[in-house]
DNA sequence: CAATTTTTGGCAAACGGTTGCAGTTGCCTT
DNA sequence: AAGGCAACTGCAACCGTTTGCCAAAAATTG
């Protein structure tokens, strides 16, 4: 029952508890512990001594009202749900830790207005925010571009910073794999039009058919998701097409197992190609012929250039924009036109 | 150029402008925002007519400072990479924002250090912690469940709120199934040693083997990885069992790859039974016989779990443990036993 | 050795809310 | 009409850091 008790309760050490066990004052603890140059080494020492004796950390939130930075990204995915934002989220969450950030996970649903209400409610509590697949308007893309450090995925919008994943360029070559084997009469088979990249793909198709003198046409759209392929796949049958092009993996991998059911054999009757190779791809029956997007490293170099801009040394230096190139992957769902097909 | 000018810059509005626009102290406006009945309902509107039009949003982190509440759980996951944990953070993801949470997802790369460390880090940054897939010793664990709201998924530990997936039940049925196809010496794919659910399914295979009287063995452990099938199904091979239990679906999946590389038949050669039933597990080749896992309901259940006991009215009745059964789901990987094989 | 510059460390004021306590009001009793 | 009692609202302290500013100490210079 000592006088003046040691008063070391359980709770969290505050940097008051660190400053009063090395006999300095909190404010020279903070220098001590964040501004490692400002204190003399002898003084830095016996701070960091007792920090760590008393296994003490910041409060990020005391932290964060004071400097404004909460070395907090967030990441917007439209749907959690989707595999091609797993292999995002992964990029993301690996990167930001090898910085030292902290992810903050949302799900946008599909919702341009959720979208918005997130990034304006969590303002502040995030330093910056990573966009994977925003359906927000240009001009709402642009004005939250200015108001914080922002980076989108898969979306070009002038004055905001992007990481590109050149999948139009993808399906160019992907055409030229069917014609190559004798389609001449192709369908795509289109995402929402709400999505960016959707867009994108459909006019790069229309431009190479161009180009290769075949015929394509649009059917559509469709819900990136798996369920969604049995819809797909049908009027895709009906349109009586002998290949076509799907906006994203999930879709093509739905068509897939609705043809299976149909006892439509992909790929005699029909050739499929998808875009992205996410997981699942690779081992689909048949395996998908897809375009094969880096989506991983896509996160991890958004990631990069967001924090290269929150940095105030390298903020002038950031690159605007970053294109990842994709390939064609073939597989077995895509084989020859069958010449005596017809309806 | 009026001499007190509005003052209103483009930066957040704060409590303070609101107050002011309404005539009331910072006090009065905190409590018409957050704590509605303390005053009058024409004073509320007021303000909250003034905060709308300031567009203001309360800075979460001087409101955790004060208050100790963050409005945020952390989810702790071992590899975002697995489809498995895909479907936790789905159900979370949507449990957390139905009650007005943001999440905070956490890899810790199958590390217990990791694990620990992070769960000190970035306390005060979350009001509380779900576990999927703990790597923690009992002894941590409890320890930590002790100084902060936990709930573990598929761990269940001695004072540690959990939910648990109950598959070793569902063994017995995917043993009972293998049994009646004829199946006499079936082998169980191991995953890691370190992960809890992984010994449970052993045991209970182990159990129910002996109640139907069949051999089982144990091969591995394997990394819970497709990659590593190719290696788990040359094992089981050699083994010379007619079929197989995979510690979880990932291994199946690559399992099954790796046999159609090499050209065995699966179910003729070898009956492949998974576990968990994730994405994936319905489109591959063959589609995967394994035992169904509510893995997204798990999910929401952890948080409600979570979130109840966080309340301090419901803090007292919530409850400690969850349960949620799995059940069989017969695909094309299991099939009868070759009865002429012979090594 | 005095004058000047550079380190180094402390004080105290933010940051933007929450909340215990106390002071005002207005209304009801008697 | 005075006293009593709620119901409201405001004051001010506090949460745990960071940081501008200043003073003391140490190092440099002439």
């Amino acid at each position: 029952m000592e006088p003046l008790g040691d008063a070391r309760q359980d709770r969290q050490a505050t940097l008051a508890d660190v400053a009063a066990a090395s006999g300095v004052a909190t404010s020279t603890a903070s220098r001590a512990l964040s501004n490692p140059t400002r204190v003399n080494v002898v003084t830095r020492e016996k701070v960091e001594r007792a920090a760590a004796a008393l296994n003490y950390h910041a409060n990020s939130h005391a932290r964060a009202l004071t400097s404004g930075k909460t070395r907090t990204i967030a990441v917007l995915v439209s749907d959690v749900t989707n595999p091609f934002y797993f292999d995002i989220i992964r990029g993301t969450q690996q990167q930001l830790k090898a910085s030292g950030y902290t992810q903050l996970l949302v799900d946008t649903e599909e919702s341009d207005e959720l979208e918005d209400g997130m990034l304006h409610k969590l303002r502040g509590s995030f330093d910056g925010a990573i966009l994977a697949a925003s359906r927000l308007t240009d001009r709402r893309l642009a004005t939250l571009a200015s108001e914080m450090p922002l980076v989108a995925i898969n979306r070009q919008t002038r004055g905001v910073a992007s990481v590109f994943i050149d999948t139009p360029s993808g399906i160019e070559q992907a055409l030229g794999h069917l014609v190559s084997l004798g389609h001449r009469d192709i369908a795509y088979v289109s995402g929402p039009v709400t999505s960016w990249p959707n867009e994108g793909r459909w006019r790069a198709l229309l431009r190479a058919a161009e180009q290769y003198g075949v015929a394509v046409r649009r059917v559509g759209p469709f819900s990136p998701k798996k369920d969604a392929g049995a819809a797909a796949a049908d009027v895709v049958l009906n349109s009586g097409v002998t290949a076509c092009i799907a906006f994203n993996d999930l879709l093509a991998i739905g068509m897939l197992m609705r043809l299976r059911e149909r006892g439509v054999s992909v790929p005699d009757d029909l050739s499929i190609v998808g875009c992205d190779d996410i997981f699942g791809s690779d081992f689909c029956n048949p395996p998908l012929t897809t375009l094969t997007a880096p989506i991983e490293q896509a996160g991890r170099v958004a990631v990069s250039m967001l924090l290269a801009r929150l940095d105030a040394q390298t903020a002038g230096a950031a690159r605007q924009t970053a294109t990842l190139p994709t390939h064609l992957t073939i597989r077995a769902s895509t084989g020859p036109a069958q010449p005596e097909r017809d309806q």
